[in-house]
DNA sequence: ATTATAAGTGAGTAATCACTCACTAAGAAA
DNA sequence: TTTCTTAGTGAGTGATTACTCACTTATAAT
């Protein structure tokens, strides 16, 4: 766990030290990643857009699916940071009364980051089909580190008789499928006239409703 | 809606009238694309897996997109059929007693589907990002024919008291994310031990007591 | 049997691909 | 200044790309 947090600063902050020449790729090829797909970007356009030589980009990456894991693999970790470590992000640590004062803070703490990552988050979703890495990754932390956490959380709340006695597994599934379609609505379908505080209330009312016991 | 089910007919039993090789390269394109992304497949590999020379594809598909285009648009159509056809599938347009039978018969359902033809559905998920035709035939459909009918059946399920006065499209949304929850986690996670008539009973049970009145 | 239409072939093509390399520019250390 | 390291360049490379076309084979209509 030590050595996983000191991973995970690393990778959370290597972003410090970079050109700006360097910066301009990783930005362009966030933006065309998540427009046309890995595949289907080559790294000539990727240098173009950037105003770079392509020589450039393969000076900082060896090549063209590095480049990928660079944007992709630290995202991918502070997508689920919160869960994860204990000490730096405090916001699910505090004890809420309810289960649904848990549900709110959480979802105000992730939206906040999907605001500032949309792109990034857009290209981890597209990409983690075709790259068994990516995918791997993607199990071992939260198939592992995530559930462990939520599943303590879920059983706190059952101890107080605010879950139904199913299993954390399940709630959890249930609960992300319910936060994820909301976020897919939101970004993607982007409805007009979008209440988001009315959404957010109905969303927790009905899955508390639903999980609680009886 | 004469007219669409005829165009629907068309797509749907189109694929009776095929020559071997037409049906080797439609088999070969599916399970490339279902396994490394359109982009990433070459029509090289597709001619090779489906014994056949690389002309012959273009004999019959005119660009590669047209190849996924003549994959992909029927199996859109075909998922969501039972939503829009009245006539042909009868399952949701019977009247069940309670929401909870009426949910149970579309998961089975389209679990059926989903059984068969699981690679062309990975495929149409994983491409609608990157082909805007996709999506915008995806949102049509959904967004217009399959919200008008889903409407009418909450609706039909409030008037009966067993729905809150909730929006449809809050309903839906919620009722989709967690069934596509459950498929994702039945058909990628694949848990050992999992039991599925136990699954889909704490599932319908949580989605009616969520959007349960009250 | 003849003709017509569609199915199938595979060598060929221009364009593009990811990547290399010899080189220059710049900044810091000595 | 000199030296060393890193950043940046862009022409060049062989391989691969989607697609074409002149051609052969097969099926079926006349």
């Amino acid at each position: 766990m030590e050595k996983l947090d000191k991973r995970m600063e690393e990778l959370l902050q290597s972003e410090g030290d970079l050109t700006e020449k360097q910066r301009n790729i990783l930005a362009a090829a966030t933006e065309m990643f998540a427009q046309k797909g890995f595949a289907a970007t080559s790294t000539s356009e990727i240098a173009k857009k950037a105003g770079v030589a392509e020589g450039t980009i393969f000076r900082h990456y060896k090549t063209k699916k590095d480049l990928l894991l660079s944007i992709v693999s630290p995202t991918m970790l502070r997508m689920i940071s919160p869960f994860i470590l204990k000490d730096i992000n405090k916001v699910l640590n505090q004890d809420y009364e309810r289960f649904e004062d848990f549900l709110r803070e959480m979802i105000k703490n992730r939206q906040a980051f999907l605001d500032n990552n949309l792109q990034v988050v857009k290209v981890v979703i597209q990409e983690i089909p075709f790259h068994p890495e990516l995918r791997d990754q993607f199990i071992q932390h939260v198939g592992q580190k995530v559930y462990q956490r939520f599943s303590e959380t879920v059983q706190y709340y059952q101890a107080k008789g605010q879950i139904a006695d199913i299993p954390p597994a399940t709630v959890l599934r249930n609960v992300s499928s319910v936060i994820l379609g909301y976020f897919a609505t939101k970004y993607i379908v982007a409805p007009v006239g979008w209440d988001e505080e009315k959404e957010i209330d109905e969303l927790i009312a009905f899955l508390a409703k639903g999980l609680a016991p009886e």
